[in-house]
RNA sequence: GCAGCAGUAGCUCAGUUGGUUAGAGCACUAGUUUGUGGAACUAGGGGUCGGUGGUUCAAAUCCACCCUGCUGUACCA
């Protein structure tokens, strides 16, 4: 036979997409059943959108109009452009202007899903990745933002974090707005260019981020970035007003308030909180780690806030004629497994079967017997998948971590009892087949 | 997008004054053991040296461009 060069198909995976493997879905799953029990208890429902949406759904009312393709994956259908969803925030927001009649007021839910966003992938981003999103609609009590800073609380704890892993950041849209007022700055390119400056604060320190508001900034690498060329009793009133950490923002305060009737204290004003989002209206948080976080190299890597959110007013209504105040909060799902996976030395408890070895293929009856009994008892069990000599069996069941294999053949047969091997100690013993369940279970 | 570093077997990597047939460890396959894994030994398979073009008698090695990865930076709903 003539082999053809054929051209393989690649086994790369594309650019920002990774396979995720057992270690990390179990310890995924535990987060996840930890926030689908916290929810519950909070009283959220339970929600589920389709990942595509109409483009125009969730793209038309963000900032960047001229480029609603802009940072997602998107394909024209016969008529329409679909693109997959980059949140969870506005999929609700769509979900919400659809069945606004029939919702109750306000309405509270909870979301699991994958989203997508089509931009540079960085240490623990990928362009699909898994986000929790909990959002009040309908209410502008503050008593809501609230409780969501509490309630994400409540699963970093109830997932192995303790206080000292993490902090509550918290500011409001308002106190910058107040500042800007008070700087006589009305040019809404400035004011996103400070924002962004006075985001990096915590990354880059003072002095780094003085210069983006000024003149510019270069980076180590050589990168300059233009500055939003405020002067300097502009940037003074600027850092005093930010470095003093007192807070005069009457809707912060009133969440404060609300914090110690929950005694929930892990928290901090931070008025370098901005979250670049300029579609947050009033509150807004941010949820950061308190440890360092190191690649699968060993570098120790920026790895950003976890979760955060805010009070978004008028997302909502932008669908139509009705106000529908709201606000939100979201965690990055897989950074926060990450995180978890190297502060906490986690046992995930890997059920490996039990293997019966095949001898002779005609005793095939007596082997799924065997399997019976034990899948009966709630044995993760199997007999040999493959093919091929005890040797060959043997070894795949070390392989997979098997804590035993049952040998079944000529002799036990004769004796009716089967060969139980203990693949932790190596040990054998012979054991009534109506017992083995029982012996399984002592050494599992 | 910009910048720095990197890309040689499935994995981790060695391999420069350019020079036979490109190496090692681990992993894999077979055997030593036709009913016994994790250890050892023996043998074996596996490579478009990231890609394309160029320089040269000769390129994994030098040059150009491109692709991919990591890190930083920008953007980030």
């Amino acid at each position: 036979m003539v082999k053809d060069k054929k051209i393989k198909p690649s086994k790369e995976l594309p650019l920002g997409f990774v396979d995720r493997k057992e270690k990390e879905l179990l310890i995924r799953d535990f987060v996840i059943s930890n926030i689908k029990e916290i929810m519950i208890k909070y009283g959220f429902q339970y929600l589920e959108t389709p990942s595509f949406e109409y483009t125009d759904s969730i793209g038309k009312f963000l900032p960047d109009k001229d480029r609603p393709d802009e940072g997602v994956f998107s394909f024209k259908d016969e008529k329409n452009w679909l693109s997959l969803r980059y949140d969870l925030t506005a999929p609700l927001a769509r979900y919400v202007a659809k069945n606004y009649l029939e919702l109750p007021k306000p309405f509270k839910r909870f979301q699991l899903g994958s989203v997508w966003r089509n931009e540079k992938p960085g240490p623990g981003r990928y362009r699909e990745f898994l986000q929790f999103d909990a959002d009040y609609v309908g209410t502008k009590n503050l008593q809501a933002d609230a409780e969501l800073c509490v309630l994400i609380s409540e699963i970093l704890e109830k997932c192995g974090l303790d206080s000292n892993d993490y902090t509550v950041k918290i500011s409001s849209r308002k106190f910058t707005d107040k500042l800007f007022e008070q700087l006589k700055i009305k040019s809404k390119e400035q004011i996103s260019t400070i924002l962004r400056a006075l985001d990096k604060v915590d990354r880059l320190g003072w002095d780094e981020a003085k210069k983006l508001l000024g003149v510019g900034r270069k980076d180590k690498s050589g990168d300059y970035t233009k500055g939003a060329s405020l002067n300097n009793d502009q940037i003074k009133l600027i850092e005093s007003t930010l470095k003093s950490k007192t807070c005069n923002s009457e809707d912060v305060l009133e969440i404060l308030k609300i914090f110690q009737a929950y005694n929930f204290t892990n928290y901090k004003f931070d008025p370098s909180v901005i979250r670049g989002l300029e579609y947050y209206t009033g509150p807004i948080f941010e949820v950061n780690l308190n440890f360092e976080v190191k690649n699968s190299k060993g570098q120790t890597i920026q790895f950003g806030s976890i979760g955060g959110g805010g009070r978004y007013d008028n997302l909502v209504s932008n669908f139509g004629n009705f106000d529908c105040p709201a606000t939100g909060i979201s965690i990055g799902l897989d950074r926060l497994v990450f995180a978890l996976m190297q502060k906490k030395d986690f046992k995930v408890k890997v059920s490996r079967p039990v293997v019966i070895c095949v001898f002779d293929k005609s005793q095939i009856k007596e082997y799924i017997d065997i399997l019976n009994k034990l899948r009966d008892s709630n044995i993760s069990s199997e007999i040999y998948p493959g093919e091929g000599k005890l040797k060959k069996q043997m070894e795949y069941a070390n392989k997979i971590s098997s804590p035993a294999v049952i040998l079944y053949g000529e002799d036990e047969i004769k004796s009716g009892k089967a060969t139980l091997k203990n693949l932790k100690t190596g040990k054998e013993s012979s054991v009534k087949i109506e017992d083995l369940s029982n012996e399984i279970k002592k050494l599992l």
